[in-house]
DNA sequence: AATCCCTTCAACCGCCGTCTC
DNA sequence: TGAGACGGCGGTTGAAGGGAT
């Protein structure tokens, strides 16, 4: 268990943190926060790597902002399940219960504040009644009933498989290191900032060309649409065995760590 | 150009439900 | 069956950025 102390690292992630838990959540899958948190080194709680990893490192979050029809669907959505984003962000793909509660914070203070304007400016007439726009929607609209719903029994949006990965890929490519390294070595590079990513998006970008390359693209083991879990065949056991990554000039995810991290994830197994 | 105000969003906190032993 | 561990969720906060003055 990861140890809740004066030592856990709080506030903003560096990109460099952002890297160890990318790499550890496509090792071990999104299930065990807390041993991630202890094998990858960050000094963060695992609920801070999980929440990091939903919210804005997961490869399969949109970006920018909500398109009118998803606007109406987060109407709609929060007038049947009222605040249950989790819910709620189910049915929107790429889209993340936080950045609906925060969506939804500003709109609805938008509304109040037009309401607030609307029933001043008439206030002279009693009969007038603002009908708010959840109210104003149908409940039982089929467009919801037919979105998928992905329920917690199954793997969840987020998930990358992991662990069940692990087993299905053990011992088939050998070659796909060079994707991350790379793109570690140009995290190292932006720190001078020089040719460093902006986003995350970048970094997914380059790792997906790389991949490509090789004929192994690297994906989400879960992909976020389709309600099924896809093993991946990019991410294996021996993925990073043969070669050392860099970080800032260290060397940091080469083989003694995952010789490390394959002892504690099997005691992580047996448990 | 400086300051203030507002908006956005990443991150934390605390509670609750589920799982495991 | 009960306790502890852990993950998930909703509420809240605060920093950063951008626009207005």
């Amino acid at each position: 268990m990861v140890q809740e102390d004066e030592t856990m690292r709080k506030g903003p992630w560096t990109e460099h943190e952002d890297y160890q838990l990318v790499f550890h959540v496509h090792m071990f899958g999104d299930r065990r926060w807390d041993f991630i948190a202890n094998v990858s080194g960050l000094k963060r709680t695992g609920k801070s790597c999980r929440l990091r990893w939903v919210n804005y490192l997961h490869p399969g979050l949109k970006r920018g902002k909500m398109a009118p029809h998803e606007e109406r669907l987060v109407l709609e959505l929060h007038s049947k399940f009222g605040n249950r984003w989790s819910k709620i962000a189910r049915k929107l793909p790429g889209r993340t219960d936080n950045e609906i509660k925060n969506y939804w914070r500003t709109h609805m203070r938008k509304k109040a504040q037009e309401k607030k304007r609307t029933t001043l400016s008439r206030s002279s007439s009693p009969s007038f009644s603002h009908s708010s726009s959840s109210s104003s929607i149908c409940t039982s609209n089929p467009t919801i009933d037919s979105m998928p719903m992905i329920e917690t029994k199954e793997r969840s949006f987020y998930d990358t498989g992991g662990v069940e990965m692990f087993s299905v890929m053990k011992g088939k490519n050998k070659n796909n290191n060079n994707s991350f390294k790379k793109a570690a070595t140009r995290v190292s590079d932006s720190s001078d900032g020089h040719e460093g990513y902006c986003s995350m998006d970048d970094i997914w970008k380059d790792i997906d060309l790389d991949l490509l390359e090789d004929d192994h693209s690297i994906k989400p083991v879960f992909d976020p649409y389709s309600e099924i879990a896809v093993p991946s065949l990019t991410w294996e056991y021996n993925y990073c065995s043969s070669t050392s990554w860099t970080f800032n000039g260290q060397e940091e995810f080469g083989k003694d760590m995952i010789s490390l991290t394959s002892q504690q994830f099997s005691a992580g197994l047996t448990d």
